[in-house]
DNA sequence: TTGACACCTGACCGTTCGGTCAGGCAGGGT
DNA sequence: ACCCTGCCTGACCGAACGGTCAGGTGTCAA
């Protein structure tokens, strides 16, 4: 089979799309842009999606589904283990979708509004736990929007150091007990 | 003096520039929507600036002096030292500029490279220490871009209330001793 | 009164963008 | 042989953008 199926044309835009979203942003990359990425046209874009918007409402789509996951896993859970869960989760989730969050971060005037209200108010609400001062909400603000921009952060990191260094900070932070190491 | 002076207007411009750039972003925003919000024509915009970057650089002036007289000052203090006085500077700082911090970390792609690496690598730099493992460098990015963050979080929360709040979760994050209570 | 100057404007220009459309081309079923 | 369908394209469109320009208007100094 030489000849390519729509499906992974569909594909290799999607993650053309994704590496110049996040590195020259959403209204700084062009149909054309992306288009030229994978050596197709314009209009071969515009075939397999609808417009530039769904593009990125696809692009977005894993992501935003995995922290839906997460928010509904950790919505079932004591306080304490909630925390600690989201966090992990959110690092998980951050290290594997490092591209798609940077898009998420650095458009997120653009997005609609049930994405960002929903999802990072949430993720935020259970990081900040049961305390309402000024000092929590912004610790969990800190968490959030720090490990993203740590993730994104162009770095010879390995996902296996970059994860327990972000969880071990986060924790620090929002002043919890640190993670017995394993072992 | 009923007739409003150039310099006024040039002022007028800049605050609305600002207000649009952080809540829009530099590209979501256009010389026609600046110059609707105070009342003029785009060309008197362009007469006032010699181009769109132009007055994205003579917006973003002000804040980055600070930061760059920041960096000087914290320069030449011990470490220890410099490392609190490098947090509770850039709080004041993120405090004071907020709506320029916002276009700062989100049109980061955009700027001159100068602006991003002499001065955030910089601040970096500071705040990560002596300690060159991951945990250090991924608590310095955290800290420098969660402040930036919850800063430009809409809140009801005075500038009395943030500045203690920033400051103690940044000292938490690094792994620092607490500030001592005023008082 | 006049000229110089600062401030501001509408009309215009070239470019780029997202998006449309008619059509080409290959493969597979009948 | 036929057509149908899926994939892809060049050419085109209207809108929006940043930027230019000739000119209008008010103020002030001579």
């Amino acid at each position: 089979m030489l000849r390519r199926t729509g499906a992974e044309t569909k594909q290799e835009i999607l993650n053309a799309a994704t590496r110049l979203f996040s590195d020259y942003g959403y209204r700084g990359t062009s149909l054309a842009d992306i288009a030229h990425e994978i050596g197709y046209s314009k209009a071969s874009v515009l075939y397999h999606f609808a417009s530039k918007e769904a593009l990125l409402a696809e692009l977005i789509a894993p992501a935003a589904a995995d922290l839906r996951a997460l928010l509904a896993r950790v919505s079932t859970l004591p306080l304490a283990q909630a925390r600690k869960c989201a966090i992990e989760g959110y690092v998980d989730l951050t290290i594997t979708h490092k591209e798609t969050v940077a898009v998420l971060q650095t458009e997120e005037p653009l997005l609609p509004q049930d994405l960002h209200f929903q999802l990072y108010e949430r993720l935020v609400g259970v990081l900040q736990g049961e305390d309402h001062n000024a000092q929590a909400r912004v610790a969990a603000i800190m968490v959030v929007v720090g490990i993203a921009a740590a993730c994104t952060e162009r770095s010879d990191l390995t996902p296996e150091q970059l994860k327990p260094a972000l969880v071990a900070v986060a924790l620090r932070a929002l002043g919890l007990p640190a993670d017995s190491p394993p072992g």
